[in-house]
DNA sequence: CGATATTGCGTGTATATACACGCTTTATGT
DNA sequence: ACATAAAGCGTGTATATACACGCAATATCG
C-alpha cells in the first residue's frame, strides 16, 4: 500500500515549515518570506518576473507576496528602465531583518542536521533536488 | 552557503504536487482532494476532528477543504451520534472518482520510482517520515 | 443538580499558491 | 511607420492552509 509521494512531501513540507516559522518569528517574518527576501537581496533591484524564476512561483503569487512586504516596509517597489517593469529592493528595515534573522535560520538548519545526521541531510538535499 | 531545507521541501513540494494534479485532472480532483478522499474511505464515516488528525491538517482546513467535495458531489456529510458531530462519508460518485484514478496515482508514483530508482525512493520515504 | 470544563464545529482573517484575462509598453517584421 | 507579437504586470477567482474566536453540545465534578 506504499505512501504517497505526494502527501510524506507535502506534509514534511508543513511540518518543516512550522519549525522554521517558529523559528523566525522574533523578527516577524516566516519562512516564505524570509526565503523571499534573501532572493531578492541576491539580485537587487529585481523584476517580478525574474523573481518568480528564481524561486520557482507564478509570477502572480510572487507580486502578492512582495506587496506584503512592502506593506511590512521591508522592500521598496523602483522602476525599472522600462516603463513596465516594475524592480524590487531591499530596505534598511529589509536588510536588518535578513541580518538578525540569520543565525535563527542558521539553527533550525543545525537541528536538521542533528536530527537526521549529515549523511542522510546530504542525501535528502539531493533527493529533493533531483524531484 | 548551504541549502535551506524548508525551501527544497516546499519547491519538490510545489513540483510533485504540480505532476500529481495533472495525471489526476481526467477525474476532475487534485491530488490534495484526492488524498482526503482516500483517508475518509479508511475510515468513514468519520469526523471531521478524527480526518484532521488522520491527514494532520488543522480542523478548519479539514473542514473547508471536505465542503469543496461536498459541492462536488463526492461526500455526504450525516449526522453522528452526537449533535455536535458531523459525520463525512463518500457518496458513488466519490466511491468512483476513488476507483478511477487509482491507477492515474499508481502511475505517478510509478514514474518517480523510476526516475529516482528504487532504493533512493525507499531512502526519500524514510527521511520525508523522519522529519 | 448546577457550575465548569471539554469536545466539535464554523467563521473571520491572513498568507501561499496557481491559472486565466486583460491592459500597458516594447520589440519586430514588412 | 504600422500592424502584430511579445514582455511585464495587476487582478479576479479558486484551493490549501493555519490560528484565533465564539457557539452549541456533552461530560465532569462537587
Amino acid at each position: 500500500m506504499s505512501h504517497c509521494y505526494c502527501i510524506l512531501l507535502r506534509k514534511a513540507s508543513r511540518r518543516v515549515t512550522t519549525l522554521y516559522d517558529e523559528a523566525l518569528a522574533p523578527i516577524g517574518v516566516n519562512l516564505a518570506q524570509f526565503s523571499l527576501l534573501r532572493n531578492i537581496q541576491r539580485a537587487e533591484p529585481i523584476s517580478l518576473t525574474d523573481l518568480g524564476q528564481r524561486t520557482e512561483l507564478d509570477r502572480s503569487t510572487v507580486s502578492r507576496n512582495v506587496k506584503i512586504l512592502e506593506k511590512m516596509e521591508l522592500v521598496a517597489m523602483t522602476n525599472g528602465q522600462d516603463q513596465r517593469e516594475t524592480a524590487v529592493e531591499l530596505s534598511d528595515k529589509g536588510r536588518r531583518v535578513l541580518k538578525d534573522g540569520a543565525s535563527l535560520w542558521d539553527g533550525v538548519q543545525t537541528q536538521i542536521e542533528a536530527k537526521l545526521g549529515n549523511e542522510a541531510s546530504a542525501q535528502l538535499t539531493a533527493l529533493l533536488q533531483a524531484l
